[in-house]
DNA sequence: CTGTTAGCGCCTTCAC
DNA sequence: GTGAAGGCGCTAACAG
């Protein structure tokens, strides 16, 4: 069914059935009347291809999701679909995986599907490969990284204060008179850099010693991790980890080992996932509002998307939930 | 940038541009060679969207899922997106929300973006309004429903046998003696009743009375729903939730009250998800088997969608996953 | 082997 | 106020 089946019902132009849907003035009722019903008839939807190719606009954005298994990341593609669907744009929600080779094979496809713009979630975005196939595919549509850089002129950031966050995080558990504080790393990132600093920082103003640990940043490669560092006997009685995920595994550690928290130990993790909310004790947690980081993205796409102005970097700034560890 | 401005600088017609693009025979190596090259320069990737209304294939799927909160079902729209991919076709993930009123119209935009097919995820996708939406909007593209049925001639059904997984579920209880096993609903789905089925069944044949609550399906729900059944001093040594989270509030309930698992009391959560094996005590749970069910569904769909035969109902039968509780 | 022509479904001039 | 014609970027059928 085309516009045309509907004219030919309604006993006029194609030109004039594409004016009433599109509500365009100057027709008469009579026919716009005749039209609708016909329209309403068969509950008639123009085929959104064939008009994003005469308009220029396809009406659709993308959204890259780094990791899928990072299901803060999906809730975070959510969030940014609905409030874009909201604005009328559809979303294509793609996760490219860890692969940084194939990312821009993503960022190509985006641009045949002639996306009028794009988010990146995840610090791992922001890297030159991304940076170059940005600007040969998609050179000239806003493109959000969230808790990332890009350096293009074309590219909006919308990041969490992590590095401060943290700061403030060990600064609690200083203040609390935690001395052997350790954290406990995640994968390579951008991201998980910044929180290390924050750690860094926090320790050396305070004239105590730091100790990173490496994990794999899995609750159990968190869990042996960290057991084997009780078990060594090695004093710990605080600890910061990169994502909740790691900090729920030593959290456990800590419990098949009848440590009691936060008395014994204080765990604090980092994203404030649902999890944190669920686990046993519960867990206490940098909140890095992923919902409103994710809702800034969208209003940023969205007012470039509408002509208007929109802050070339945004800052969130996390903030500490305490809760039983 | 369009196929024109290639066969321009190639010197050749659009027609032969078109022609190296889809590894049509019969070119001159030559030629072939000479456009691929300017083809590479600008790393060219053709408008999908033009390409759809002529081979009148949009390449996109479609795929509902009911409710965002639910992580579960986010996970499984993941990995159809990503199996869909593969085969190259593009993803619109909608999350439409629990309104049943709006669903329709989630199926009209669908239709409007001339998907090949669609997957609804949630058993709460089996409503009459839901069946109507489809033969008026997609009557002629394979719909395959996850975890719910369709009675359409282009529907497809991929099922967990969870009456059968709780009935299980309860047995295993009953046969270590307990007694009273209470079952904590959730919301009213059709899912959630084959459950209830599945439990009732199972103790009226062990001749034990039934004791089904009703809870929000939240944590903090729950949570305080079985909190008050333990307070009121009824006997409960077993307990079955409609999902995961369900478990986890009961469990915590029981935490907070000294009660060991599985000694003093046994809880079992439906869904197998992260939740289950993260908690403390990690939560025995009935595994429905999300990714399985997802792959049968991408694999279902991409069957259809290749000419190939497929099964209109296919039966995942879930397991139990017995942990610490 | 390659170019020309027509048309996918829609919108937008431009006449009438 | 309405219709006819042309074109968006691409592919398919038909010539040559």
């Amino acid at each position: 069914m085309t516009i045309y089946d509907i004219a030919k019902e309604a006993g006029v132009s194609g030109s004039t059935v594409s004016r009433v849907i599109n509500n365009r003035p100057g027709i008469n009722a009579e026919t716009r009347k005749r039209v609708q019903a016909v329209l309403a008839k068969y509950d008639y939807s123009p085929d959104e291809a064939a008009r994003g190719l005469v308009s220029r606009n396809s009406g659709m954005i993308g959204i890259l999701v780094s990791d899928i298994r990072n299901l803060h990341y999906i809730e975070g593609a959510y969030i940014i679909e609905e409030k874009m669907l909201e604005s009328g744009y559809c979303s294509i929600i793609l996760n490219t995986g860890d692969d940084s080779g194939g990312r821009a094979g993503y960022i190509k496809l985006l641009a045949s599907r002639r996306v009028k713009g794009a988010v990146l979630i995840g610090s791992s975005f922001g890297t030159p490969d991304i940076e170059a196939a940005i600007q040969l595919h998609l050179p000239s549509v806003p493109v959000v990284i969230a808790n990332g850089r890009l350096d293009l002129p074309n590219a909006y950031s919308v990041v969490a204060d992590e590095r401060g966050g943290v700061h403030e995080a060990a600064s609690y558990l200083l203040k609390k008179g935690r001395k052997d504080i350790i954290y406990l790393d995640g994968l390579d990132t951008p991201s998980n850099a910044e929180k290390r600093c924050g750690y860094i920082a926090a320790m050396e103003e305070a004239g105590q010693a730091c100790r990173v640990v490496g994990t794999d940043g899995t609750y159990h490669g968190a869990l042996s991790v960290f057991a084997s560092i009780l078990d060594s006997g090695e004093r710990v009685d605080g600890v910061i980890a990169a994502v909740d995920i790691i900090a729920m595994g030593a959290e456990r550690a800590a419990y098949d080992r009848a440590l009691r928290m936060p008395d014994d130990i204080s765990i604090i993790g980092i994203d404030n996932s649902p999890y944190a909310e669920l686990s046993t004790p519960r867990l206490s947690s940098l909140d890095t509002k992923l919902s409103q980081l994710s809702t800034a993205c969208a209003d940023t796409l969205l007012a470039v998307l509408g002509g208007r102005e929109a802050e070339r970097v945004s800052i969130i700034r996390p903030s500490l939930v305490i809760r039983e560890t």
